[in-house]
DNA sequence: CATGAATGAGTCTTCATTCAT
DNA sequence: GATGAATGAAGACTCATTCAT
């Protein structure tokens, strides 16, 4: 029997990522998806179960990447500013060595097809720790009393914006403006 | 009695968002628009020149609209954190009043089909007054030295999704999170 | 406005009968019925809902027609052998002016799709004059006592099953065999 | 343990029928075909060629199996009506223990595929008492002098159809009904 | 022998748009 | 100006079959 081929599959996910994001959900077709990641239509179908999976499963796949990325050091004796801090200069880490993974993400951020993907197990566990650095902030009167949402709202989510537009423009972040949003996310958060 | 023409336009223009907003873009096919707007496809082509062209067209018509029902009421005079606590208002007041015309524009707001158009000649001039407010108040130290964008970002954008999500589990925003997203904004604007 | 061509809607059941007589439902794809009826595969939808509903439609026009074709001539007046012999000649004769519509009512007579056809309707009505007229028989004595579908089990079946076969090989009945099944289908019938 | 080859095939012979019968040939593909059977689709390929020799294959085997049946306890010396009405009880009987095989082979007795099934062979040979037995019959100026097809159309075609009809909804024949029929059928072919 | 992976060709259907009236 | 008919191109997806193990 032949064997299941791993590099396939990756081979899927990035056409369709990259198709996406170019062409949006609607306009990267499965026929385009196969010519990219040169395989058959018919073959996406045995890694996916339909195009809505192979979105739901591959948006899964970078959000948990992300998440990894953005906890990456995060240490609870950690001090809290600090602690946010290295969160958003990771996110725009990963954006950089990440931009179509991140591009693709952005795009269905809001999504209702993937509405409900949150409340994947796995994605669950892994932002724990997320949730209990900020809960430590609030605790120490540091940060306002919001829910987590309003964190992603106000730190992650103009950064994240900003990049994508630089994105669309083939430009880069300057110094200038991380220290500039940096300041104003944590204006908007702290006490 | 037939209807007027314009009264056509605006059926379609009607079908078309509400549509769009229910199941997408490329899933409101314009046979599909048409029954809703009750004319036969062809006429379509007679208000418009191709389907892009309508989202377009709509998406600035729909957009200049939400620009005026911002700045009403804005005035010079006005105390800075009084003009943006008015817009900030408006804005809620706006997405209530016009909900179906607000989430046509939310979901349109990151899609590259629509990334130029803010270049829209008219658009510009409607803006300005939004513009000369905020100057003012960086003149007087009151705000950061930050572009308009950075206003949208940090004082816009974040209640525009809160307001979106609602809108999809058919909810409204409280009063405490009104506030609450106002101070977040603010603090994160403002010197 | 473009003029709706009932010609067009004729062209397609015409070729989708040949086609289905030919190669099976399943075999007979709607871009082969649109080439041979000479339009795109998309026109086939402005006549029909979908390809059931085609063969819905087609079968019920021919199974009218062949209805009407056999009731021709009867008249309540007549003989009951001879009336039965009237239908039993209209029936063949039909199919020896329509083959191809016959061999098609055929083949569908016994599928599920089309099961609850005839439930419609106006077949219904155009049925009921034979209905009347078997039972004149029976209550002359002259006929069993049974029900219009065993009339047809042993008066129009077998002979239609050999009129099928008959036309896979290119023959026609020859006079004796016309004899013969009348002859059994009638001894089967009567009293 | 794994199920030894004869084992596999009669799980793919019963596994097709089934499948044949509820969505039709077309809709009986070699995948699911597989899966009801619980071998993978390429397993079907060591016993049948491919799938038209597979459903002729099971057509023969239906075919021979309930002609088996049919001449059960037929005897030369028998009573020609005996013998007759023996055979259209064994008919019955087989239709109501193999129900789904005897679903399939109606399914099939007018398809143009297995049109020329009958020149099998072994088919022929276990056919030949039979006919001898019709033959008889005839001698002894009882039966019609009708071929052998003939008797096929009147005595056992009807009954058939009604056993058909009757499974699809999920009833059985009456006593009543069989009788009626076995009395058409014998009017029909008798002196 | 048995298998799951792989595929090109094909399925029905819908699409944005144009045509003829 | 307005329309329903018409269409070639494309959509997602499934198929019978073969291949490599």
């Amino acid at each position: 029997m032949r064997q299941s081929d791993e590099n396939k599959k990756i081979a899927i996910g990035k056409a369709a990522i990259q198709l996406i994001n170019s062409v949006g959900f609607d306009g990267a077709s499965i026929s385009k998806i196969a010519k990219v990641a040169n395989v058959s239509p018919a073959t996406i179908y045995t890694y996916f179960e339909n195009k809505e999976d192979m979105l739901l499963k591959l948006y899964v796949m970078v959000k948990k990447e992300l998440a990894i990325a953005l906890l990456q050091g995060l240490d609870e004796s950690l001090d809290i500013k600090k602690g946010i801090h290295l969160m958003f200069e990771s996110l725009i880490a990963y954006s950089e060595k990440n931009i179509e993974s991140f591009a693709f993400k952005e795009q269905f951020a809001n999504c209702p097809l993937v509405a409900n993907v949150c409340e994947d197990e796995e994605l669950r566990a892994v932002i724990e720790p997320l949730k209990s650095f900020i809960e430590k902030g609030k605790r120490q009167n540091i940060l306002k009393e919001v829910s987590i949402e309003y964190i992603g709202a106000y730190l992650f989510h103009p950064i994240s914006t900003l990049i994508k537009r630089k994105y669309a423009h083939q430009e880069k972040l300057t110094e200038e403006e991380k220290n500039l949003m940096f300041a104003m996310g944590w204006d908007a958060i702290r006490k």
